[in-house]
Parts: structure tokens; C-alpha cells; sequence
DNA sequence: GTAAATCTACCGACCGGTAAGTAGAATCAC
DNA sequence: GTGATTCTACTTACCGGTCGGTAGATTTAC
């Protein structure tokens, strides 16, 4: 394992991370075999166990990777935001961004913590509950604002969750529609959903 | 392989691929092995393989069974519904309704296509293709009549689908919410979230 | 009796993981 | 400054175990 954080070796386990993470999400993580992420870094699957002490640990930090990253881009900034309508669209639109710019990180968080180990499981369950709770709170706020339609609030939360959980599975960057566009678009969709109309 | 249509090699069949496709929804197709089906129907692996050829053929199969349900219970009455918005309203509740069922069949039909050869890929992918250009009509249709949001159709459609495909990974039948209040819930944040309001 | 259904016993391939070794850069002793 | 030593970042070669899959004997149902 690296000793310590030379700018090298921090470098080199980033790569191998984000390499990694790309192959777990396309062809999912049972159907990846390390020598097919070795051979992706061109190097050998022992030279990657210097890095990382089994395949499971590995995916452990990729998924913890993927929660800081919304941590750090859409939670803690979330927090800040008092008006809950504002709070639910930034969470959307950029959990949406996170999603559609092919964090592979992020987009694994929501598969495969069935190959994990109990305590990495439960760990990984208890950020991303802290998660469904917080978007759940903010929709709790909007009921109480008169904002909300008549809808279950669990319900809602998960189903918002569905549409930004399928977005990475459709979504190519390469294609007519730009990030931009479709995180707007979803992030309307899910808005006037669940809100009742002012106008 | 079963020779004939006999009703009792038919329903053992019917019991292999409802218990493997229980399996593969639970743990992931790469996940199972053949061996885990088999113990979980008290037989053997050999036995198994009495029914199919590979491992990769039952999953094609299990697949096809869930486009047929699809097809019986959401396309084929769909489209004898002629109001586009009554059509698109009954395509999203009765898929949902499948999905939060519990029909182990239709929800693997979105995923674990990797496994499969290129021709069954391609066939699957084509019937979810077409399945796919049904629901995304329906909606330009709603466009014309000047009931539709200013969205991207397609962006739409993917996301009605991504609502309904997250559905069996959350809902539980056991829980508090009935299968009906669920699916209504789900049915209806996607509507508003695409229809004018015309209250 | 015979055909359908299932078992026992096994195979080769591949998987995750490891032991042992090493080129070359960095560090240390003087 | 330079030779000895240590560390980093790998490689080659291999292991035990499990996987999908099969051949052929055996049991079950009628």
C-alpha cells in the first residue's frame, strides 16, 4: 500500500480508482475481473494489489469516493440554502450534473454494495440514508409551506431519486442534448410534479 | 431440454425461471450461480440443466417472459386506448404496478443485458426499443394537442421510465403504502410534472 | 417397459489473491 | 561525492477454490 501521500503514488491511486470506477459501471462489478482493470492501466493485476488489499476494499473506496463527492458538491452546499423550494432544485440540478458528467464514482453508489462486507455495507447505507433523509426533510418543509401536492413524502423522495439514479444509463454526453438541458428538463419534471401551481 | 408441452415439465419450467429470476433481481446475475438456483429449488445443478442449455440462455428467457408480461398486461391494452393522456396514464400504472408486484421477470428486463449474447442482446434491446418509441409517441402526441410542458420529449420519456424502474429496489409490500397508493403517487408526480394544468 | 426427470461425479477455465523477486529512484553514512 | 542501503512500484509465476457445464448412471411416473 502507499505509505504515505507522495504526490505520485496519490496520483497513481486516483487513476486506478477512476479507471476502475468506469468499469464498474459498464459492465458492472461481478463481470469485472482485476486483471481486466490491470489490463485497462496497462499493468499487472499483482502490480494493483499494492494499492489496494482486495477487490472488494477497492470498491469500497470508490463508493466512498462517489459520497464525498456529493457530499462536497450537492449536501454541503444544499445545507446552506434556507428557502426549501431553492434547496430541492440545487439538490437536484447538480446531484442531475454529477450524474450526466459521468462521475462513475457517484453513479456506483446506487449498485453493487451486495459485494461489500457487512460493516462496509452498513456504512455506505447510513451516508446514503442521511441523504434520503435530508432531500425527505426538505420535502417535509414544503408540505408545511402549503407548497406540496397531496402525495406520500417517501414515496416522492424515492421516486426523485429514480429519475436521477436511471439519468448516467441513458444519458451520452456525446449525443444532441447537453448536460445543461438535462438537468433543467429533469429537474423541471420533478419540480412541477410535486408542487402545486401559482400562476 | 423439456420435449414436448407437457403441462408438468411446463410448470416445473415456469418455477425454475420465476426462483432464478428472484435470484438474479436479488443478488445479480453474475452474483448467482447456477449451483444457488439449484439449492434454492432443492435439486441439483445438473438437473437444472435439464431445462436449458446455459446459464445465459435461462436469463434470456427469464428476460423474454418479462417483455411478454409487459407486453400482456401494459402494451396491448395500451393500445387500444385512444386518448393519449388516459393511454400514457394506464402505461405508467400498470408498469408499476408489475414492477412494485414483485414480478421478479419485468424488472430484470433493464438490467443484466451485458450477459447475454449479441443476438439475444439485440433482440431484447429492439423490444425495448419499440416499447420505448410507444410511450415517447404518446407523448408527442400530447405535445400536438398543446397539453405537454416545454420539456425535451425524449429527456421525458427516459425519465417516466427511470420513476417506474427504480420502483422494486425501494418499495416494499410489506410496508405501510399499498401497491395501488404507490403506483397513483408514482403515476401522478409524472403526469403534473409533464401536463399544463388546466385548473 | 420406457421415457422423462434427476442424480453422482467430474472437467477445464478462470477467478481473486499471493510469494518472491527486481529495476530504479531516493536516502543515508562518511 | 560516492558507495551502501532502503524504499517504491511494479512483474512473473503460481495457488486454492469456484464457476459453468457435461457424461452417464439412476430413479420416477405411467
Amino acid at each position: 500500500m502507499p505509505r504515505n501521500g507522495t504526490q505520485k503514488s496519490h496520483d497513481r491511486a486516483q487513476e486506478i480508482y477512476l479507471a476502475a470506477a468506469q468499469l464498474f459501471f459498464e459492465k458492472g462489478f461481478e463481470s469485472t475481473s482485476v486483471s481486466d482493470i490491470a489490463s485497462a492501466l496497462k499493468m499487472t493485476k499483482a502490480g494493483l494489489y499494492y494499492y489496494f488489499e482486495s477487490k472488494q476494499e477497492l470498491l469500497f473506496r470508490i463508493v466512498t469516493l462517489g459520497l464525498d463527492s456529493v457530499k462536497d458538491a450537492v449536501l454541503d452546499p444544499a445545507h446552506l440554502i434556507e428557502d426549501a423550494e431553492e434547496r430541492l432544485r440545487f439538490i437536484l440540478t447538480n446531484h442531475a450534473r454529477l450524474a450526466a458528467e459521468g462521475n462513475h464514482a457517484v453513479i456506483i453508489i446506487s449498485h453493487e454494495i451486495n459485494a461489500l462486507t457487512f460493516d462496509q455495507r452498513v456504512t455506505v447505507q447510513n451516508r446514503r440514508r442521511d441523504y434520503f433523509e435530508f432531500v425527505r426533510n426538505t420535502l417535509v418543509e414544503l408540505y408545511e409551506e402549503k407548497k406540496l401536492r397531496d402525495v406520500d413524502i417517501t414515496t416522492a423522495t424515492f421516486t426523485l431519486f429514480g429519475m436521477i439514479l436511471w439519468l448516467p444509463r441513458w444519458y451520452r454526453a456525446s449525443g444532441k442534448l447537453s448536460v445543461e438541458t438535462v438537468c433543467r428538463d429533469v429537474c423541471d419534471m420533478a419540480l412541477r410534479g410535486l408542487m402545486v401551481q401559482r400562476n
